[in-house]
DNA sequence: TATTGTTATACTCTATAACTATA
DNA sequence: TATAGTTATAGAGTATAACAATA
């Protein structure tokens, strides 16, 4: 019999079907806070104010996307642009008070996911932790291969 | 000094960001064989003919989004409409040779997402793997909460 | 000249509601 | 009456290209 994880092509396809699994929950919250998955990825990076462009990178899009978006999270009074100091072409994007709180329920709700880690003992858990930490990193995901 | 993983909530953020880590790789691909991510999901779940109704549930999403989703598909040739001999409502998505294999191509590449594995040992990916694997269950992830 | 954010444009995804053909 | 797929419509995400302000 074959043994399950013997390479990395059969772990790839399970780390993508455990992706899968988070996104369903994950858009379930996104739907609870009313906001669409960008947004609330948007906002939650925005722990300190960010450059539109840096945005852009962390969301993984083009830039003219960030207009966009920004636009309505700040017609919902959740984020403000802000001029940059030291360079004027610059605006940084920062989470007004209700940004962040709103952005500390979503994180809060974001470890409510429960029902994907209730399959797991609590050894089993601190395990997988540390090898996902390994894994994700430092959030240095692969990139530079688009 | 805290331990790693101790609490759900840890844990839950830790699997949000290793499946942000998979996306970008997975989105990558999708633009190399010039899919949307959608597109990309309806395929490589054909491998048998599925009403479109059925699909719709994988695709969480409403049924009337997979009309266009086919639609794209079948201009490419990729995927084809056939009549549901025991319903005549229903029509079954299906691949077609083309699409097969493409979706054979794109499942061969999807398992060399092999930056985000590398990190790790043979044993430990093995550990890794039987964790995924109960936690992401047979597929039937966390539904039915929104 | 190069860069930041914006605008204009076009395509795709998404949901809701109304429609048809079947059941 | 209920269900499967379609269509119409509207809002949002996405990329490309051109633009104004600034570096």
């Amino acid at each position: 019999m074959r043994e399950i994880g013997e390479d990395v092509h059969e772990l790839a396809r399970l780390l993508f079907r455990a992706a899968e699994a988070v996104r369903a929950p994950f858009e379930a919250l996104c739907e609870r806070f009313e906001m669409t998955p960008v947004q609330a990825r948007a906002l939650l990076v925005l722990d300190e104010p960010l450059p539109m462009r840096d945005m852009a990178a962390v969301l993984r899009c083009d830039p003219s996307n960030v207009t966009g978006i920004a636009d309505r999270l700040e017609q919902r009074g959740l984020v403000r642009r802000e001029p940059d100091a030291a360079d004027r072409r610059v605006k940084l994007l920062a989470a007004t008070a209700a940004g962040h709180k709103l952005r500390r329920e979503f994180d809060a709700a974001l470890g409510d996911l429960s029902p994907l880690t209730a399959r797991l003992s609590a050894r089993e858990r601190q395990v997988l932790s540390r090898l996902l930490l390994k894994l994700a990193g430092n959030g240095d995901c692969a990139e530079g291969d688009r």
